[in-house]
DNA sequence: GTCTATAATTGGATAGAC
DNA sequence: GTCTATCCAATTATAGAC
């Protein structure tokens, strides 16, 4: 079984960008460079991280190789990173914020065809741009999300029924079919996600990808078509 | 980057339950009980590695953990199985028949609604008696399916098109509203298989699991209600 | 902060007895 | 067919010089 290190053991360790404003001889301007080229180098790290965990998971992919595409060494990394678990958790946390983000948008005073229309797109544009956050959330999510079912508990659980409630105001008001809220969520997170989760699937059956300017509009026209009027003639 | 062991090399080697009847000492019955115990064993292991290779992926799983929860040696196992890749080429292979099966009951004979309708339930039973296949399907997919992309290419290409073809028949009839076929076979897919990919998710944000059948339900109706109708109200 | 060893461990795979 | 004993490669992580 994957072993869980003690997180726990690692509290205090905190990452080197934390140390500042020490008595310093240099000047502010060349501190705050310093400071800088060393919040570039951990993001560059947590990039690099980022692309090769959402293509081949953590067990799937080696410090070594993270550190060959930051362009840095090895030990280098394990600097800035006491260990694989934690350079794993903290690109799961910068993923988890953009991805509760399109939902937010929601509100009662909208027209629902519109806000959800809107929903579709953004949630679209979220897949073509950042596809490996899409993947890796997705890969956690199989895995039991072990490192974010606390987060999916909070966060996400009550953010959830909020937008249920507004939902639940369209359908009372008349503007919305009667559909239960969480399927109408699920369905639009599944839908727009497989975008990028099923990318090469996608790819492999349709000819393009949502890089592809015209195939992106064609998708959210028929996303949002399906979702909006169905299919079944009116 | 992982290494693509040399597969070609294992061409030859053939699982041990095809050497079959040479002049035997033993009665027929006693050999087909044996044969039969082979077989037994080699869909123990096929079944354990399904289970953990759906949810750790094939790096984070050891053939430890495999041999362990189908109850032999780990020496044993690869008796029966080359290499661990070997194994888990075995285990996908089983996986496509299953995983293409219900599409190929489409045809423009059929009302469409009730198609669809149909599909979609059986999809969402798949979901539920099979959601471990679902997910190492979806890890596959995620990967770039580097297994099974030869297969995308011809068997899935080829149905998904003649399909295309049934859906658009039903366009040019007036029985459907005019939707891109290939788009349409996305979302049924993504929705479906969310609740096993996800289901983690779904558990924590509705409580349930399709195992219950009154969730299982009211996820077939909202499902196709949303695909047939959609939720803009007629 | 960064690098060069190197320790320590895991885990895939083989050899050979039975 | 099954087991025990190993071998060997791949990594993770640490120590310590600079």
């Amino acid at each position: 079984m994957p072993k869980t290190k003690a997180l726990a053991a690692n509290a205090g360790k905190e990452s080197p960008a934390r140390k500042r404003a020490k008595p310093a001889v240099r000047s502010a301007s060349a501190v705050n460079r310093r400071l800088r080229q060393i919040e570039d180098k951990r993001s560059a790290i947590l990039g690099a991280a980022l692309g090769l965990f959402s293509r081949f998971g953590l067990h799937g992919t080696s410090i070594d190789q993270v550190a060959a595409r930051a362009d840095v060494s090895k030990s280098n990394l394990l600097y800035y990173f006491a260990n694989k678990e934690e350079l794993y958790v903290n690109v799961l946390r910068d993923l988890l914020a953009l991805w509760l983000e399109p939902l937010r948008g929601f509100s009662a005073e909208q027209d629902p065809a519109q806000a959800i229309g809107d929903y579709i797109r953004r949630k679209l544009v979220v897949s073509r741009d950042r596809p490996d956050a899409s993947r890796l959330f997705c890969l956690e999510m199989i895995q039991g999300a072990p490192l974010l079912r606390d987060e999916l508990d909070r966060e996400l659980r009550t953010l959830v029924e909020k937008k249920s409630e507004v939902i639940r105001a369209w359908i009372e008001a008349g503007k919305l079919a009667p559909v239960d809220p969480h399927h109408l969520i699920f369905a639009l997170w599944a839908m727009t996600q497989h975008y990028a989760d099923f990318g090469v699937q996608v790819q492999a059956l349709s000819g393009h990808t949502l890089e592809d300017e015209g195939f992106f509009e064609q998708t959210v026209e028929n996303v949002q078509r399906i979702v909006l009027q169905g299919i079944v003639p009116r």
